[in-house]
DNA sequence: GCGCTTTACGCTGCGCGTAAGTATC
DNA sequence: GATACTTACGCGCAGCGTAAAGCGC
């Protein structure tokens, strides 16, 4: 039991003696001598078992069989023809998906705007954003069902086994406070300083919390609060509730004149954004542009 | 624009490494040396254009565009297969279809007994007679609908341009008439003597009608009746109507007590029964096979 | 160091073009 | 004899196997 075997390049010398009917017009067109087309029919009949045409000098005509193979062989053609050009849209970004799974910081602040310019260049691309904590991200990650993710410095050693994780940014940390508030008169801000005040902090494993409490510890926060959505902690800020330590993406949203904001220029409390992905899994062509698109904005805002 | 060329050989080699994950047991899978099966894969990428697995030594997996190009590969795979083992089906006479055209005279006397054999052989195979008058016969050959028919000598030669005739067997006619009729003791029986009886005579567009007379031109036959079909004939005959001259096939038929049967041995009436089919069309395997039978069954006859 | 893939390299033969041969009208 | 396919023949390179070299655990 021996596989045959075919060409795509000899179905297609095949369709075009069937189509021209005459060896030397289908040698050219297929960019072949007439007797270097001549063997390849011969070739693939040999291959096939079976002769496919009736030859002589003033006619070629399709034998019984000939007949019964060529709408197998135009279907050949057309799903190959098919498969490539498929294969030609996503390479050319014409066509794909990208699944971006990042932190909600990152979503809501880096995000909006690369998303915009890649829809702009690249129309045909499907985008899917999972905007999740850290964990959620990774897993999504690991699952093979997102391409990348944009998360924060707390993720587990563990989690990371087949995964790789390249920094992509590191951005300071910024305090949220009304305006007027004593600390916004501070020399040197500390996270020490900042412990003293009434806190609003985030849930438990929201990662902003993680990276404050990890750089205070043993220490801990004056928290007065514990809430869920970034939106709810612009509010009790605004209402003088407390005030809070976000991440750089963020700031946009505490544009208010009753709240001001300061970097937290302190060496341990740094928040690094990492890029993880499959260790030995490739992007697909579309995935890097977008992460190639990403890498390049941000630039542009540091 | 260059036409991306590549082999089925080449797309077995592509899910033989999916599956396996691993170049060594693929290469072996593939019967080649790990290095030539290594440059195969490569080739195939680079006809397609992009990287369609990721490797390392630890592990071989598909990159995103080889996830997208697989399922199109295995369509492709299965359609070629199936396209060969169509071909392979008919070339083994496990499918098909014969289509014979034959006179009535030969579809009845001849065929039954060859289609039998015919069907026991090759079960697989659709078979098509058509029971009609020569031209109706050769007509289908040159539509194509037919693969060859079987007819007797009087067909036109224009009608054979782009047919081809070639001569079957040679029958004599036969007198049928009433036990003990005086013609059946004549020495000689020629047409001349046979034309002076009560004559049931076929239609005018019939081979024996026409063949009988063309060998008594310019007399006539003394016919008393014209009639569509020989069962009306063997009924006529059968009543002391009229006497009768048919072809060798359709003996059978008046095997009666009250009907006797001569051949006419006069050189001038032969039956000449012919193959006719396309000049430069070759035949089906199935129809070679079919024509095969026809000549060995009628081998066995005479 | 071991297992697996890639690179290096020589060789064989497939498949090409040119030219001569053959068949059909 | 013109036209069109087949055969003959030499040549180049694609693609093979063997051997050696990277490379990631």
């Amino acid at each position: 039991m021996s596989a045959p075997d075919f060409s795509v390049r000899e179905l297609r010398a095949f369709v075009a003696l069937v189509d021209l009917e005459n060896f030397t017009r289908a040698a050219q067109a297929i960019h072949l001598s007439q007797p270097a087309y001549s063997a390849l029919i011969r070739r693939l009949e040999e291959t096939v078992g079976v002769r496919l045409f009736d030859r002589n000098t003033r006619r070629v005509s399709l034998t019984p069989e000939g007949r019964l193979f060529e709408p197998s062989v135009r279907q050949l053609l057309r799903d190959a023809d098919r498969a490539l050009a498929d294969l030609g849209d996503q390479i050319e970004l014409r066509k794909g998906r990208v699944h971006v799974a990042a932190l909600p910081t990152i979503s809501a602040g880096l995000l909006p705007a690369v998303f915009k310019e890649f829809r702009r260049s690249f129309p045909g691309i499907d985008l899917v954003l999972s905007d999740r904590l850290s964990e959620a991200c990774i897993a999504l990650v690991k699952e093979g069902r997102a391409d990348f993710a944009l998360v924060s410095n707390n993720a587990r050693p563990g989690d990371l086994d087949e995964l790789d994780a390249r920094l992509l940014c590191r951005h300071h940390y910024h305090l949220v406070c009304p305006t007027h508030h004593p600390l916004l008169s501070e020399k040197r801000l500390t996270l020490r300083k900042i412990a003293q005040h009434p806190f609003i902090q985030m849930t438990r494993n929201n990662s902003v919390r993680q990276a404050l409490e990890a750089a205070i510890h043993p220490r801990i926060m004056n928290t007065v609060l514990e809430v869920e959505h970034l939106g709810t902690v612009i509010s009790m800020v605004n209402a003088g509730l407390g005030i809070s330590v976000v991440p750089t993406f963020t700031l946009h949203q505490f544009q208010w004149p009753t709240i001001a904001t300061r970097p937290l220029i302190t060496p341990n409390l740094l928040r690094h954004i990492y890029v993880v992905r499959h260790r030995e899994r490739s992007l697909s062509v579309a995935s890097s542009a977008m992460l190639e698109l990403i890498v390049r904005d941000l630039g542009r805002l540091q």
